[in-house]
DNA sequence: CCCGACAAAACACTCGATAATCCCGTTTCA
DNA sequence: TGAAACGGGATTATCGAGTGTTTTGTCGGG
């Protein structure tokens, strides 16, 4: 070994508490664990996950600029609601760049980039959508596979912030996905959509790889919006209801 | 007035100061004031901008989120460098993306838009580039118009989310641009251009539209690259000389 | 029964100080 | 001569307390 400690010890800082726990948030967030709208109280969260309350703010300062949590002046910060006005413009301007980004990608990727798209294709298609037959839960592996696949298509566009933007874009989208996930099921074959893709994609026929794309995206933002609703109405009624027993408890 | 007082005190907060030093430090990397890879100590800052150091803090982390800083864990903070790959993948992401916004914009852009748009050209017209005749001096009213002249443009896509990402992009471009203009001059027919531009898009041309303002960025962006390189070597000069002396010194 | 004033509690925000870490010039050893 | 250990000084990251604002709950009047 030729490196020195110095060289070594460059990158891996250990991490401050105030990135661990912009980490920790930002998950709980995009999984879905900390639901959309409501309160983040930084005494509450310092408590939660152990940390001071300077590092928290930090945390949620840089989450507020990503988007990802509202922050309003002297009350304090927000989840990101999940508006269906805002999910709309989202799966538009997805539909749009990603579609602009694939086209770029296929009038410039090489060998390698086909191959990198072919495996990550077939790679996700060996994989299971979800863990269980009947019903939806969650398949890890499914989900990193197709996080790869979508991003393998684009990376060869030659534009890293035109990447970035389309992979923030997939997170919030995702982020709906997985509230709707929990309430309903998609139906159409999302594989056989894949494939498509990859095909068109691997043919360099960059006309139609992006419309399936956009298509394809698109469809799954018309799930996502019809889980929303009922999502919405769901919401309605237990709001109701809590309203009812606060009325009789009295 | 029927508004009572909680209503109109809803939206105007006063600042917090972690906002109010968060806009200040931004205009200071944006305009230039800052110097790209400079260190930006939290005490020297907390000092100048007169705020604690928490607020300082989380300012930072906003603008490291937003990529005009760049965070190095147990090191602090440093402004946003001026790297010319970076640069060269921003243009072409502008180009990129712009153009598809134009185009968006075109396709569904009503008579308002198109006033808009005209109207926008038209004040921009009016107004001269620079100060004064012989040398670059910025003029705040000129850069204030174009950047309206450039969001009207784009102004119909109906895709917020993309707009805010074009809107991003032309921040950072202009901070470049900025640290060009203190060393070089551009001497093409800016305006010329622009107008080319606003014609494609009420003549509803979306392919020449699309293509005109993806050439006018290029053009600017190639200008700034020139500059760029100019700095770089003049920095270069400057170490040296630096250095010299300090060997002189001795 | 509803509405607005009022007081108390909760909370966001800020500050100053402390602990942990890095940086750089110096010394020590092979 | 060069590389590794070392310390003083600077700087970052973190903590805990204090201040001001918002929210909540209560009470009296319409």
């Amino acid at each position: 070994m030729s490196t020195t400690a110095a060289e070594t010890d460059r990158q891996p800082s250990p991490d401050t508490q105030a990135t661990a726990v912009y980490r920790r948030l930002r998950l709980d967030i995009l999984k879905g664990r900390l639901a959309p709208g409501i309160r983040l109280k930084v005494q509450d969260l310092s408590a939660a996950y152990g940390a001071g309350q300077a590092p928290l703010r930090e945390a949620l300062a840089q989450l507020a600029a990503e988007g990802l949590a509202r922050r309003i002046e002297q009350r304090g910060f927000r989840v990101a609601d999940a508006d269906p006005t805002e999910f709309a413009g989202l799966i538009r301007t997805r539909c749009l760049t990603e579609a602009l980004a694939l086209r770029e990608s296929i009038a410039r990727g090489d060998a390698a980039w086909e191959d990198a798209v072919a495996a990550a294709e077939r790679r996700l298609q060996r994989l299971p959508r979800s863990l269980e037959a009947g019903r939806f839960v969650a398949n890890p592996a499914w989900e990193t596979a197709h996080r790869a696949f979508h991003t393998a298509l684009l990376a060869a566009c030659d534009a890293p912030p035109l990447l970035a933007f389309c992979e923030r874009l997939r997170e919030e989208a995702d982020r709906y996905r997985m509230l709707a996930n929990a309430i309903a099921y998609p139906g159409r074959d999302v594989a056989a959509e894949h494939a498509a893709i990859a095909e068109a994609a691997l043919d360099r026929d960059a006309e139609r790889a992006g419309a399936l794309l956009a298509q394809h995206l698109g469809s799954t933002g018309e799930f996502v919006r019809l889980a929303l609703e009922r999502r919405a109405a769901h919401q309605g009624q237990q709001r109701k209801r809590r309203h009812a027993a606060v009325l009789a408890a009295e």
